[in-house]
DNA sequence: CGGTATCCAGAGTGATACTG
DNA sequence: CAGTATCACTCTGGATACCG
């Protein structure tokens, strides 16, 4: 399959399939959830720790929505109190290969980023 | 390097490098510009027909960011009426392949997805 | 402990109209 | 043709307070 039939693949329907997987990991917290979580199965308020800045809002929310889309599994414990583990899901661990990909492109390209816009922001608006 | 070991690439600094790329191709445009440019260089109102849906706006704004992050050149020619040509650079073109591997990732488990999606709101509010 | 409920500020997006 | 300018709207994310 040559370079340019899989760049097709992105705009495939249109771009549907991809749009929808970015709207799911492209917000500020899922992917740094979903890393974390694959470290080991975790319980809320440790995840919360280990997550800096993320707050219980954003957590719930990412962790309602991650479960949804079936990528990671919640276990309430009938205790008191309560106790309630996360986990990745089969589904769910499959993401981790193409996101580290997508993270290796950003470590490594981020100082070109950084010459290509400070070289752009310093050009008269005229040239531009 | 273990799978372990390549997770923590992902929280890395803290997720800044990967926060940063998905800030840039998690909205609505801007793989689809970089895909559409893949098969070949191509001007703005060429780009506008083959970007479904794209307001002239959002092109715009698109291809700017895209030129400021250097994975877009812009070349403009002194004729009238004006013309101005777009291509992936380089460095744009090796983006290509972490994205290709997300699109076959969203592809794949889409179906997986809808499901995971319908059960979860099948079940009671009370039982989530 | 693990959430909900509410409110608010800011960013992303789109429609429309105008311009070199 | 290839943009800019303006306005309106929605969606995200954060702060805070309360609940089972």
């Amino acid at each position: 399959m040559s370079q340019y039939e899989r760049a097709c693949l992105i705009r495939g329907d249109g771009g549907r399939a991809i749009r929808r997987l970015l709207e799911r990991i492209g917000n500020k917290w899922t992917l740094l959830v979903v890393a974390t979580l694959h470290e080991q199965r975790m319980r809320f308020s440790e995840l919360q720790q280990r997550v800096p800045g993320i707050s219980q809002r954003m957590l719930t929310l990412t962790l309602q929505h991650l479960e949804r889309d079936g990528l990671v599994s919640r276990t309430a414990y009938a205790e008191v109190p309560p106790r309630v583990e996360y986990e990745l899901t089969d589904v769910g661990c499959t993401l981790i290969d193409p996101a580290v990909r997508l993270a290796e492109w950003a470590v490594e390209h981020n100082p070109d980023i950084d010459r290509s816009q400070q070289l752009y922001d310093a050009r008269k608006p005229s040239d531009r």
